[in-house]
DNA sequence: TGAATACGTGTTGTATACAATTAATATGCA
DNA sequence: TGCATATTAATTGTATACAACACGTATTCA
């Protein structure tokens, strides 16, 4: 599969705002990065576009782009919206969902090696911690509203963005597999009010986390 | 406020896409739109990327862009979603919404003559019934969360397009009116809970009426 | 015949040149 | 000086040329 050069430009430039290669706040030139990606100002202007539905980047009428910047507001913005919208999902994908993935994923949950991830070096995520976030995605697909699928696809950029801090919290990596196992059980019982539940607590502990005081300072700087 | 050509592109398309003027499964050409429009390509390419962010119209790599079919389906999306969501900012808004704007909003509604919007050509919607529509945003950007009112904003032009429809559905805009009026004065009594359950009613109103079987022939049909 | 391949046309994807805008600095003038 | 206005450099916005791709049609060869 020959991928374009918009589609490079986008994975690439969003990795590096995930990965804190790009820093928020920090103003981006289009000529520059099409300098670094080696290709031309069109695809990274498209890519931009792009990016910035995604509120990875925010641009300025003839003024240029900067790297969003991500807050404690931002941060509560986003679950306010999952936790209204996911447990839902959750409740009405059970009688779709399918099963054999389900079965898959658990026992990949139950693979994990939690020391594995907080041990990947800062850039690197781990394609483990991103498996964990594919749960959520199927959750959603499976509810049957394709609008609902692509909003979420569109918040996932900025989900993962939280992964980054979220993995120096103590101990918040054990608990989010353990949430997801629950959730996964809930749903192989078939029992939706119980996923619906099992989801709001889980986003609710994953908020509380990550807005938890003393974790402010230090959350969002990327050095 | 001199508007950039990109602005202007993505303002026609999208009202020729609403008003019925291109046809829902119709391939569009960036060449043919940008001698429509007396402008280049680029500028129009990137309207049809935002476009394409709010569903108005499907892009395939490589092939090009076709305008969106909306469908039954379609519809149950959108207000599965506004169901979710808005009764939600219903509720929440009502400490902070602005209370003049409501009670201006009251004396525009209260104001309209029914039968101006059904007369209105097709391709006009009138800028009476666009005010309606401002309540929502009203209530959705006073809710407070930033990322809603973004998204409610990508889903506006996709509301704005089953407008057209409605108006041909007898007595759909007196009982809009009225059910509109029924949020506001729940909102200038401070009542959350009841404003949160009036909005429920009145798209879940909406909804059935779009939705009603005999409807389905004719609602989505440009001649 | 018919399947595979080559060709041609139309359209999108990308590079590049130029115009317009912004913002910083320099310049002129009271 | 202090304010207003040129000037300039940097960057985005737009136009345009060309490359790459998709798809229909013609052509070849078994």
């Amino acid at each position: 599969m020959a991928k374009s050069n918009k589609e490079i430009a986008y994975k690439m430039i969003r990795d590096r705002i995930i990965n804190g290669h790009l820093k928020p706040g920090q103003s981006i030139t289009e000529e520059r990065l099409s300098r670094d990606l080696d290709m031309s100002r069109t695809p990274v202007r498209e890519a931009l576009i792009r990016l910035q539905f995604e509120d990875l980047v925010r641009i300025i009428d003839n003024k240029g782009a900067t790297i969003m910047e991500i807050t404690p507001v931002d941060i509560a913005e986003i679950f306010q919206l999952r936790l209204l919208v996911e447990p839902y999902a959750a409740k009405t994908c059970v009688e779709f969902i399918d099963r054999e993935k389900l079965e898959k994923m658990k026992r990949q949950l139950e693979n994990i090696v939690p020391s594995d991830l907080s041990n990947t070096v800062p850039g690197d995520l781990g394609t483990s911690l991103y498996e964990v976030h594919d749960l959520h995605h199927l959750i959603i697909q499976s509810a049957g509203n394709r609008r609902l699928t692509k909003w979420l696809g569109t918040l996932q950029s900025q989900i993962l963005w939280t992964l980054n801090p979220e993995r120096k919290i103590p101990g918040r990596i054990e608990r989010s597999i353990a949430e997801h196992l629950n959730i996964i059980n809930a749903l192989l019982e078939g029992n939706g009010n119980l996923a619906e539940k099992r989801m709001r607590e889980h986003l609710e502990s994953n908020m509380a986390d990550l807005l938890a005081v003393g974790n402010y300072k230090y959350l969002f700087k990327y050095s």
